[in-house]
DNA sequence: CTAGTTACATACACGAGTGTTTGTAAATAG
DNA sequence: CTATTTACAAACACTCGTGTATGTAACTAG
């Protein structure tokens, strides 16, 4: 029975939302396509209509939304380089906020952290998501590097160690919350766990009472 | 032919290291029993007469070395309380040096971090492992509650959420470590990180030039 | 010395998963 | 109205992996 290109649309929907689900459930190695269309309600016949194998559909299962290195990256690349930490600082709490706000792609990126092996098939998509960390990463640093900014860093770092351990404490923070919700809540206590790790690299951090009145 | 004990025991670790290295090589759902015993040298049949299936010899490598969480759990754990935050800091510091330093321990938990799914058959090992992370953070948080700490806290911050801040650097450290190792220098750049952390955290964390000379 | 056990190798039975091919009904183009 | 394409379902062929059962040579206890 033939569908109109809206229900195919449909269709091609329900297959990347069964994968996303069974993904997360079992992992994606241990998930096969039969199980994914089954949960879609449909056969394996649609999947490998609307997608070329696997990876294809992981692939395009990521491309759904833009993941945080991916926005930190993006942001922090357009944005004006006037008070470039403060900058930094709100992309990095709203980038908590974000993933705890959307749904999706929590459940993606849990997928992406905890839930799927990089071998061979995943090689692309595992690459592409290193180089927007990596290019968080370089952007992080260029913002520690201005001048105004790397005067004021404590004794014992340098741009490119503060960058690292920025960038560390948000990956940190991202896997231990998507491992157990409970830990903290993001809304609240972003903020306050960002600015004391902004305080520990910089020297004149202001007080936590003056940034982020909501 | 049969093998004298001492033979017996060397495949075995001959099995247990081929494990170890496919499964860092290609994941562990990808890589088949077929594929460890062909590369000890040996057949399934050997697999089989040394462990129960392939969650067992899964389990059976992590027990080979005492991995980070587990680690920093037990000397948390057994160590005096006075002066609670300068022992947590060593602890940290080492941790990540140890951690460069034993090659094994690293494979093991790259595999752990990223090249497992934990999904039904692995989950012994899984709730295992984030037992040890969450007495880890509970003994963590202990510490800053000590009365002579949690008043040197800065506004904010709570004892819990210091805690939580220090777990997701570390975490977050070993992760983007075992990702690109040219990321940072463990046993020059760990302790300047983890002090930017606590000088965050406390209110007056003494200057760097002061700690660890060596 | 021989009976039993150990430490495997070999063989078998089975299911699961993949990729491809073929069938087909409905939509759509002309 | 007919031809073609679309969007799948169904069937097929194949490989891979698991678990178990059986075979077997060497070690070992008595």
């Amino acid at each position: 029975m033939r569908r109109t290109k809206e229900e195919a649309e449909k269709t091609r929907c329900a297959i990347l939302e069964a994968a996303e689900t069974l993904f997360l459930e079992k992992g994606v190695a241990h998930t096969s396509l039969e199980h994914i269309a089954r949960h879609a309600g449909v056969t394996r016949g649609a999947v490998y209509w609307h997608f070329a194998n696997k990876a294809d559909l992981f692939n395009a299962m990521l491309g759904q939304v833009r993941l945080p290195p991916e926005q930190l990256a993006e942001r922090l690349r357009g944005c004006p380089a006037h008070d470039p930490l403060m900058t930094l600082r709100e992309l990095c709490i709203e980038a908590i906020e974000n993933l705890a706000r959307d749904q999706q792609k929590r459940r993606i990126f849990t997928i992406l952290l905890r839930r799927c092996e990089f071998t061979e098939e995943l090689r692309e998509a595992e690459e592409r998501h290193e180089a927007f960390i990596n290019l968080f990463i370089a952007l992080c640093e260029q913002q520690f590097s201005a001048p105004s900014v790397a005067s004021r860093l404590h004794a014992g770092l340098s741009p490119r160690l503060a960058a690292r351990a920025v960038h560390a404490l948000i990956v940190g923070l991202f896997h231990d919350w998507l491992r157990d919700p409970n830990l903290f809540d993001p809304l609240s206590d972003a903020a306050p766990m960002i600015d004391a790790c902004f305080r520990g690299l910089i020297r004149d951090w202001p007080d936590a009472t003056v940034l982020t009145p909501g």
